[in-house]
DNA sequence: CGTCTTTGACCAGCGC
DNA sequence: GCGCTGGTCAAAGACG
């Protein structure tokens, strides 16, 4: 692999040298946001989540408790069942149905009573009346307060886990930019291994079988610029020789990894490493860069704005597809890999391949977490250590995408690349674009559909990726884990044991939030809204400007004609 | 003049 | 071994 990145084209393009670095940095995603998922996959498969609005906590957390009580009132009295029912929902809605019912049908109650003994004294009956509903509006009125009390609780729990996330993802941002500066860093790497020992076993989901590969990947980056490269053997995909070519050059091996190229990765170990230290990293990287992630979108445009600065390199002509397959590149840094094509005339799909490597702007950051979380979540999903991997990261990683848009997002992995398909170009039936938190309803069978928030409003990409709802009813926290050094530092780790102390905090905040699943989906769909408005409002300036497009394309996009990805997994 | 896009050619992997 | 296909390079042209 190489090559890849090199630069483009000729003519004029100074710009490209791009070369090929392998740095995964280049996203962070919010390793946060993962946690938030699981925390929230509540169960709503489809449920109901759903969510309206960014706008209003309460509402979201309570809906369904207001639900009841709307029915109840419908009903009015008549329905014991209902009371039954709301009581058992909501010791509020009961209180308050209480008052209403017994005054119409006349049972036991208190009030009951009073009505009855109006016959007689009526200035005693309503004395006894005025007592009895002063109390009783006392009652509500302490039910209302303790509610009150509670959804301050929920409130600023949800406000401490936006906190957090944020937090997270400033620090990530920070990395990131310390790492791209500091290019000799050494790979940071897992306590655990050193030098490759572990490697294979902390890096075993490669599809291929990536080994260490080159150097750090960090390190190498850059500079270069590789155009020296370019006379290389193009594709680099398939040589490990490649590498060795490039001899101490980090980035070679990056590139490599980066490249589709599938052997390349154990004949690299053998020769590279020696060297290598980074090779955790690269291997991580390599995989990562072997997944691929597909957002299908509706789209007029020839590409997806994202954010990021793309530059044609080339266009083929498809076998199977009369519409020509473009090749782009990412032009904001000289090595970064990510890339590729664009298919289809009313459905703009977009592949992204390998990570950015380079600190992106704020309007990129959403799309490329959000790609690159997908891409660390499959790849973690092949996890062999759990089984439900898969479909954790099936999950994860359809909450993952652009949850902005309120199209829904399907996710498909596939071999022989892993892929993941963020399917942009459903919508709901009866959802245009401004589509409120809808409950997701599993389209088919191995399909995950995400609601996503507020269509219209925020821009598509505005919005970090993670505050999908759950849908899964998986725990684990491998996909958090995973994801997040995967995407981020690219250290690779045990599957599972991370001793990251996130993950810890993480699973036990999601256990505990999930225990209750009304409320997580509640609590899923007050974050959502919270965070696609603060996103919105954040990014709106800077997203404004280069997202238009991409929230057009993305966002708008209604229905779907698409369903078609191709879904391996299946739940 | 510099940058970007287009487009033909080249190379490598893969399947038969 | 051959052909097909995917991916990339790089010259040439277009555009601002």
């Amino acid at each position: 692999m190489d090559k890849g990145h090199l630069g483009g084209g000729g003519g004029g393009g100074g710009l490209l040298a791009l070369d090929a670095s392998p740095r995964q940095l280049g996203f962070l995603n919010l390793l946060s946001p993962a946690p938030f998922h699981r925390s929230m996959e509540a169960d709503d498969g489809g449920g109901g989540g759903g969510g309206r609005g960014r706008r209003s906590i309460e509402v979201d957390f309570f809906s369904d408790e207001k639900k009841n009580m709307k029915k109840s009132r419908a009903s009015a009295g008549a329905d014991a069942e209902d009371h039954k029912d709301q009581a058992s929902a909501a010791g509020l809605a009961i209180k308050k149905e209480d008052l209403t019912i017994n005054l119409l049908t006349g049972n036991n109650t208190r009030s009951d009573r009073s009505m009855v003994v109006d016959d007689d004294g009526a200035s005693r009956a309503d004395e006894d009346r005025n007592g009895r509903n002063t109390g009783e509006l006392a009652a509500m009125q302490a039910e209302l307060s303790r509610m009150n009390e509670e959804n301050q609780r929920l409130r600023g729990m949800l406000t401490q886990v936006n906190s957090s996330y944020h937090a997270l993802q400033m620090h990530l941002v920070a990395l990131m930019q310390q790492r791209t500066q500091m290019p000799p860093v050494q790979p940071q790497q897992p306590p655990t291994h050193e030098d490759g020992k572990n490697e294979s076993a902390i890096v075993p989901r490669q599809f291929l079988g990536l080994g260490p590969s080159g150097a750090s990947a960090d390190v190498a980056e850059e500079p270069s610029n590789s155009s020296t490269e370019v006379g290389s053997p193009r594709r680099s995909s398939s040589n490990g020789n490649e590498d060795p070519e490039r001899g101490d050059n980090p980035d070679g091996p990056s590139t490599a990894g980066w490249l589709p190229g599938r052997g390349m990765s154990q004949q690299q170990q053998q020769q590279l490493g020696a060297a290598a230290k980074g090779h955790d990293q690269q291997a991580q990287e390599a995989t990562m860069r072997k997944a691929r992630v597909s957002v299908r979108a509706r789209s007029e445009a020839p590409i997806i704005a994202d954010g990021c600065q793309w530059r044609k390199y080339g266009q083929k002509m498809a076998k199977g597809n009369p519409c020509p397959r473009a090749y782009y590149r990412c032009t904001m840094a000289t090595g970064c890999p990510v890339q590729r094509c664009a298919e289809d005339r009313t459905i703009l799909i977009t592949t992204y391949e390998g990570t950015h490597n380079h600190p992106l702007p704020p309007a990129a950051m959403a799309m490329a977490s959000t790609t690159s979380a997908a891409a660390s979540m499959l790849l973690s999903g092949s996890m062999p250590s759990a089984d439900g991997a898969g479909l954790m990261s099936s999950n994860f990683l359809a909450r993952t995408v652009l949850p902005c848009s309120s199209s829904m997002a399907t996710i498909s992995a596939s071999a022989p690349f892993p892929t993941v398909t963020l399917d942009l170009t459903h919508a709901p039936p009866g959802a245009p674009n401004a589509m409120p938190l809808n409950v997701a309803r599993p389209h088919a069978p191995g399909q995950f559909h995400v609601p996503m928030p507020g269509g219209g409003m925020a821009p598509a990409f505005a919005m970090p990726p993670h505050m999908l709802y759950n849908q899964s009813k998986f725990s684990g926290l491998q996909m958090s884990s995973d994801s997040v050094d995967a995407g981020q530092f690219a250290q690779p780790r045990p599957p599972m044991g991370l001793p990251g102390q996130l993950s810890d905090t993480v699973s036990a905040a999601a256990a505990a939030i999930t225990a209750d699943p009304n409320f997580t989906v509640a609590l899923a769909a007050a974050i959502s809204s919270i965070m696609a408005g603060q996103h919105a409002a954040g990014n709106s300036n800077a997203n404004n400007s280069n997202n238009n497009t991409s929230n057009n394309n993305v966002t708008t996009t209604s229905n779907n004609t698409t369903s078609n990805n191709t879904n391996s997994e299946t739940q």
